[in-house]
DNA sequence: TAGGGTGTTCGCCGACGAGCGAACACCCTG
DNA sequence: CAGGGTGTTCGCTCGTCGGCGAACACCCTA
């Protein structure tokens, strides 16, 4: 009698990462996380596929994967990134409707520069 | 024959601050200009006054006048700031329209934070 | 010209963030 | 069920940044 613990093929038992609600993002908090070089790539990239296309580790980016996962948990918090686990991999989205609606205009600077 | 040493009344010798060409200034140093507490405060602070209206001294953040005067070279940095002597003091003026033209909407989103 | 007001510069310190390797957890396939 | 692949966490180091006081430079006025 647990049917919410059910999952669909393909989906993990893993514990799903915490996702940022917008509301309480602050703009220091986007600001600081968009200003690092590494996750301005990673985002740009992200921008360029689409949604649940890339696992974390198909970046190309100078750093360890340690260093990497830290970089997506930034990028998590500041909402700016969804992730799902899919098999072995953690497939990622640019939340980028929720983003454009909290912080209009901040997304579109990056992915110009 | 140095007519151009000549100053008007209340025009200082001093060396003029050093203003940043927008055209140079990357994303990275706006972002990370922006991203400070105090900076915001004094951003804010100078778009609800006027052009060459308040003094460095005359904003009301936490910290000593050091760090104030240190803060003030990074919002130059980055293009946010010009800064004019006018007999001891130095008055400042936000560089709006200039900067909103580098990096639309950027300002706007710290101000109406 | 002496002095008070304004702002900058210079060391120094403490906190924070990015970087790494190692160890761990989880998933799928052989 | 053993192992390779994927990603996270932990502890550590190091560089950078914000903070301060002290000293200095400059301007105006008494």
């Amino acid at each position: 009698m647990t049917p919410s613990t059910e999952r669909a093929p393909g989906t993990s038992h893993r514990a799903a990462p915490e996702h940022a609600n917008l509301d309480e993002v602050r703009l220091e908090t986007a600001l600081l996380a968009l200003a690092d070089p590494v996750r301005q790539t990673l985002v740009r990239a992200l921008a360029e596929a689409g949604d649940w296309e890339r696992p974390c580790g198909s970046f190309d980016v100078p750093v360890t994967k340690a260093t990497l996962s830290r970089h997506f948990a930034v990028l998590r918090e500041a909402g700016l990134l969804e992730q799902r686990d899919a098999g072995p991999r953690r497939l990622n989205r640019l939340r980028r409707p929720e983003f454009d609606a909290r912080f209009p205009g901040l997304l579109a600077l990056v992915l110009a520069d």
